[in-house]
DNA sequence: ATAGATGCAAAGGTTTTGCATAACT
DNA sequence: AGTTATGCAAAACCTTTGCATCTAT
């Protein structure tokens, strides 16, 4: 059984949050948000910046981006190739399948960049955990 | 300037860290390693690992996932979208291309698995910095 | 009134680093 | 011989958490 799950309140340090977070194309790190917020509520203190930025996660208004970042994995195979994670299990699998190199040259042209290479990550439930 | 790279030395350790990398496709953790590689080197360290991984990877030897994880960031728009990271400046840009649902399709037949939902990233210089 | 949120400080977990010693080449 | 790597332990770093107090509803 799961728990029941709080009732969610919108306080200033939580509202404050989010509007940083729209108001910003720079997709910010936890610790530059908190220095935003200072500004305007002095003593928020980072604890809340860390809780507000889970449950504003868990409330779907937000996104993380390179999550699963409590510890890095490693790949003994250097060659640019795509990943599925079981968000289950947390196990990765290598995908057999050619990699896009066209998709960089659309992607430069579209932002005027020089792009190196992409990554490509699925993630879902494996075929023991589905 | 750079500093002058040091030439590197294929020691006990480092073998064996490379060699059990390529020898599991489980894209093991720092941790996970470590506790493979103390069962052919008791008084290994830790250290040693994480020193042997970064240089490894700068080697071109190996590859590291979930990388630029040191600290999260965070996304103001919910909706799934890709991104380009430069990897100069850092700096992390919006991609406005549709997102191409039907790749999901192709890997749950590939692999028989379940996909919720996928992430691209590109990595290169921006405009300013290429 | 009361469950939920905050601030503070301490704790947690991963990764890095300084230093003396050891080991490649 | 000279430079690079190791082991150990301490430090650094980001993130989470316990607890007493406060606050939104």
């Amino acid at each position: 059984m799961s728990e029941a799950k709080p009732k969610r309140r919108m306080t200033r340090q939580r509202k404050k949050i989010l509007e940083v977070l729209k108001s910003t194309t720079c997709h910010p790190t936890a610790d530059w948000i908190y220095e935003q917020v200072k500004k305007e509520i002095p003593n928020i203190s980072l604890g809340t910046i860390y809780r507000n930025l889970n449950v504003l996660k868990e409330m779907g208004k937000i996104m993380e981006l390179n999550y699963g970042s409590s510890h890095s994995r490693f790949d003994g195979n250097p060659v640019q190739h795509y990943h599925f994670t079981c968000t289950e299990c947390d196990n990765v699998l290598d995908i057999e399948e050619s990699v896009h190199k066209d998709m960089d040259q659309r992607i430069e042209e579209e932002l005027d960049c020089e792009v190196d290479y992409h990554r490509l990550e699925f993630f879902g439930r494996c075929q023991d955990c589905k």
